[in-house]
DNA sequence: TATGGCCTTGGAGTGCACTCCAGGCAAGCG
DNA sequence: CGCTTGCCTGGAGTGCACTCCAAGGCCATA
């Protein structure tokens, strides 16, 4: 069902069917992250990192003297942050415009208060209308256990 | 935000955000509609109607003798069942396969079960999720509220 | 010194789920 | 009769969120 094509990078394709992604504990009092270690904490692919940065969905990311990226804690906070957004259904685009809020500063904290409430209720509805879903699968799942005409 | 093209079709074009999708009831005893009444009963568009057709994701619609479409309630049933399993985050690949299976008849009730029931472990995944997401949401929500320095 | 591993970049490519287009047919109305 | 409205088709286009590629830099170990 999978075909694998056995990428060098690649780890977990955010497979939306897995049970949890479990992501590894961050591990001691480091600071700093190279990006494959920041792959193997979050789950997601470094192409994945690079582009969230591209597109402004990153406050900027420290270097190296040979320019590699190394990402702090708070950069992982942010990421976790995000990854929550990110499956609720929140379009990358409204992401980057709370990041976009967050770097302007203090003056913009009703405005990312707002955001996150409208975000809240969308999740309250997507919970409620799983829950629908849920009721509808278990009838159906119910005739079948039961070998009934359904379809 | 939106730019409107005022297509001659589009109804609703299915916003994610939107509340609830609150589709029209059937109304009388019928059973044959037209394609917009359809639209207007799921949500769905003409444009989408159609190509689920295309793809194998609804059994034969009826035509009226000038080949135009007319969906019976047993459609329309169908077509709910399918917008909610849509909601789920189910690929329509996957849905597809559940039609076949319905297609093939009575032996499949196994193989329809199993699918089901292993939607079923994703759709209680994704509220534990959301569920997460949640909480995250009411701590940052909390330090807006109150003002304290948050990001 | 060379080989391998990890990282860099800009830009191109992919897969999904629609979404739209152009051109045309049939029915109803003034 | 002409016009509008609603529907038809195959195929092309769109937007999103990645995903991959090719070419190359840096560094450690053999």
């Amino acid at each position: 069902m999978h075909t694998t094509p056995a990428g060098t990078e690649r780890t977990t394709p955010l497979d939306h069917c897995a049970p949890p992604p479990r992501q590894h504990p961050r591990p001691d009092g480091k600071d700093h992250y190279t990006i494959s270690e920041v792959v193997a904490f979050t789950g997601l692919t470094a192409h994945t990192l690079r582009w969230y940065e591209r597109i402004g969905l990153m406050p900027h990311v420290d270097r190296s003297h040979t320019g590699q990226r190394r990402y702090t804690n708070r950069d992982l906070d942010w990421l976790d942050f995000v990854t929550k957004l990110r499956l609720t259904g929140m379009p990358v685009a409204d992401m980057v415009r709370y990041a976009e809020l967050v770097r302007e500063g203090e003056s913009t904290y009703g405005e990312r208060q707002a955001l996150l409430e409208s975000t809240r209720r969308d999740v309250l509805g997507r919970i409620a209308e799983l829950r629908g879903t849920l009721a509808v699968l278990d009838k159906k799942i119910g005739f079948y256990e039961q070998g009934a005409a359904a379809h």
